[in-house]
DNA sequence: CGAGTAATGTGTACGGTGTCCACATCACGA
DNA sequence: TCGTGATGTGGACACCGTACACATTACTCG
C-alpha cells in the first residue's frame, strides 16, 4: 500500500485529497476548496474524487475534520504545559485563561483551518472519523468542562457558578476571536489583540467567580 | 419615476432586487442570493442587474445593507424602550443588558437577516447607503458605547474598567449568538437559550463592574 | 501461477452559475 | 419630432459539481 510513483492508481487518494485540501485551506481559507481545485493540485482527475467521498461537501468535511483536529491539538498542548507557579487555584485559573487563549490564537495564526473547524460543526452528524496517526486528542468542549470542575474542586467557583458556566466562557472565546478574525479588530496590531484578548477573558473569569 | 405595470423598463429595478433580495434570504439564508435566482424572482433577465451592480457581490452587499439596518434599527427600539423602575445606575444596567439580548433575539429569529449583517463586516469598504425611507438609525456601536459611557456616568464602571469594555461585552453577545445559532447550542429550547442569554450577559456585566 | 472480478481513475456530457458582448426597447430633452 | 442615453434581453463563454460509461489496475480464488 506503498504511494507508487506515477501509476495509474494513486496509492492512498484519500488521504492525498484530504492534505491537500488542507495546504489549499491554510493559505487560502475554506472558499479554496472546490472540488475540481483539490483534484486539480493532487494531479487526478474531478471524478476520481468520487471514489472517496459521496460529494463535495464530504470531501471539505473530511478537510474540516482534520483542521478540527489540529485546533483541538493546540488546545490540548497549551492546558497541559507546565503547571507555572502559584496556588492549584490559581494554576486553576491560569489553565482556563489558557484555553481560551490557545482557541484566540490558533484562530488568529491559521484562519483557514479555524474556519474549516467551525465548518464541522454545522453538520455535525455525518463528519467522518479522522485517519490521523497520532494519538486522538480530547475535543475541546471536555477540556473546557475539566478545567471548570477544576475550579470548583479547588474552591475557586461556587457550585451553583458552576452551572453554565462553559457556555458562557466559551461564547466570550468565540465571539472575540469573530471580533479579533473578521469583525471589526481586524488590523489592530497583534499586541493589540493580544491586551484585548486578555482583557476578555480576565472580565469573564473575574464575572464567574464574583460574589 | 412610479413602477409601470409590465413595462420593457421596469421603474425601479434596483430597489426591486434588494427587496426581494430580502425576502429571499429571510427565509433561505444568505445562500439563496445566487444573481440568477434574484433576478428570476423579479421577473427579469439575469443580465438587468448589471446596469444597476457592477456584479453579484455588489448586489447581495446592498441587500446586507438594508439586513444591517434592520438590526440596528432592532437594537435601537429595545434601547430605548420605557426606562422601566429602578435608579438611573439600575436602569442604565438594563439598557446594557438589552442591548444584547435585542442582538441575540434578533439572530435567533431573522437569522437569514443576521447572516447578511455580518456578511457587510467582510467588505466594509463598499458598502452602498441605504435607501431606506425611514429615518437613518445609529449603528449599534455607538449604541454599545453610549450605554456604557452612561454606566461611568452613573459610578457603576470605573473609568479604569471602561476602558475597551465594549469589545469585551461585544464578544460575548456576537459569541453566544453563534453558539445559540449554528454551534453547539443549536436545538436548545427557546426557554432554555433565553436563560442561557441572560446568564451570559449578567455575568459580563458582573465582570465588568467587579472590583 | 493465471484468470476473473472488484476497486480505482479517466473522459465525456449535462445543467447550473456569474459575467461579457451585441442588440432591442424605451424615456426624455433639444 | 427625433435622436440619444438609459435600461432590459439574448446568446455565449468559462467554470463548477455531478452522473454515466469506460479504461486500467490490484487482489482473490481456483
Amino acid at each position: 500500500m506503498v504511494r507508487t510513483e506515477r501509476s495509474y492508481h494513486h496509492g492512498d487518494l484519500r488521504r492525498a485529497l484530504v492534505d491537500t485540501g488542507l495546504e489549499l485551506a491554510r493559505r487560502d481559507g475554506i472558499d479554496s476548496l472546490g472540488l475540481r481545485d483539490i483534484t486539480r493540485a493532487v494531479g487526478v482527475s474531478p471524478n476520481a474524487a468520487y471514489r472517496h467521498f459521496p460529494n463535495r461537501h464530504a470531501l471539505v468535511l473530511a478537510v474540516a475534520v482534520e483542521a478540527q483536529q489540529r485546533l483541538a491539538r493546540t488546545i490540548d498542548h497549551a492546558m497541559s504545559a507546565r503547571p507555572g507557579r502559584g496556588g492549584p487555584a490559581e494554576r486553576g485559573v491560569t489553565r482556563l485563561r489558557n484555553f481560551g487563549l490557545a482557541y484566540i490564537g490558533f484562530a488568529r495564526a491559521e484562519h483557514g483551518w479555524y474556519e474549516l473547524a467551525c465548518y464541522t460543526q454545522h453538520a455535525p452528524d455525518d463528519a467522518p472519523a479522522s485517519l490521523d496517526d497520532a494519538e486522538p486528542v480530547p475535543p475541546p468542549h471536555s477540556l473546557l468542562v475539566e478545567a471548570l470542575d477544576d475550579l470548583v474542586a479547588h474552591g475557586v467557583l461556587t457550585r451553583d457558578r458552576r452551572v453554565d458556566a462553559e457556555w458562557v466562557y466559551w461564547a466570550a472565546v468565540e465571539g472575540f476571536t469573530e471580533l479579533a478574525t473578521t469583525g471589526p479588530l481586524q488590523g489592530r496590531t497583534d499586541r493589540q489583540l493580544d491586551r484585548l484578548a486578555s482583557l476578555t477573558l480576565n472580565t469573564v473569569i473575574a464575572g464567574l467567580c464574583a460574589p
